[in-house]
DNA sequence: ATGACTAAACCTTTTAGA
């Protein structure tokens, strides 16, 4: 089984990208983030016409999230954003989907918070929601305890994840408050899939627009995948797919694709 | 140089991303 995620940064512009990517790596579920789209304007039709079917969640202009299953896989109990925590835009989307082999996955495709500057208050935000997205995920794994949190995280874990570690040192996904709250999130009994094997230095997920910085290799790891306990042993991969960056108009960020 | 590029909307300028 293979599930991807990818923030896209505009369905509308990016849809036929992700149709190729699609047809190019036929994964089971892919996770999408700032699809910016409105749910009247979700483009079901073109992914059912490549045999997915799709789950939305969306608004104007900014976020949006969306969750894309295999036509024959089975999808059951979908739930928007983070239950018990309020928020005006959105960011999470959460199915169950029935694996032949591997029985009920619940898969959470999430969008977190930029959170602009510390000591913003996006940042600030940012916090609460991480908090708010943890308190959650601790009553989710007990109930589902085969669970993927995929998504675009807006965080690094640590210097590895960090083009140039010195000159980004305390800047906003590169701070310790972002990274505490991130490993609060593996400390629920998570897994980083992507450390789970080795990668050569320079392993990104997203590089700038400016100044040729995918060129330069000047990017970010911050779209994740994190899989419970119950799930790591049965990993075999999880690789970065940089072809989609060298697309004309592309994404800034990369999908990040693991096998299960 | 509170910059560079991209996308969307209140669209020739601002907001946000990361």
């Amino acid at each position: 089984m293979q599930l991807a995620t990818w923030n896209v940064n505009s369905l509308n512009v990016r849809l036929p990208q992700v149709l190729d990517w699609l047809a190019a790596n036929p994964v089971d579920v892919l996770a999408l983030q700032e699809t910016k789209l409105t749910d009247d304007k979700f483009p079901a039709d073109a992914f059912a016409q490549i045999g997915y079917n799709a789950q939305w969640f969306g608004q104007k202009t900014y976020n949006g999230v969306a969750l894309l299953t295999k036509a024959a896989l089975p999808v059951s109990d979908v739930v928007k954003n983070i239950p018990g925590f309020t928020d005006d835009l959105a960011r999470v989307i959460t199915a169950t989907v029935a694996d032949e082999k591997l029985g009920n996955i619940r898969v959470v495709g999430a969008y977190f918070p930029n959170g602009q500057e510390p000591g913003s208050e996006k940042f600030d935000y940012k916090m609460n929601w991480l908090k708010g997205l943890r308190d959650w995920l601790k009553v989710e794994l007990q109930t589902h305890p085969k669970l993927v949190i995929m998504g675009d995280y807006n965080i690094t874990f640590d210097d590895l994840d960090v083009w140039d570690p010195v000159a980004l040192e305390g800047t906003i996904h590169c701070t310790e408050e972002e990274r505490y709250q991130l490993r609060a999130l593996i400390a629920l009994g998570l897994n980083d899939a992507h450390r789970l094997f080795p990668h050569p230095p320079k392993t990104f997920s997203w590089w700038d627009y400016r100044n040729m910085a995918f060129r330069k290799k000047q990017g970010l790891r911050i779209d994740h995948i994190l899989v419970s306990h119950a799930l790591k042993e049965q990993v075999s991969a999880c690789e970065i797919d940089i072809t989609p960056r060298k697309n004309e108009r592309p994404s800034d960020h990369a999908p990040v694709v693991l096998t299960i």
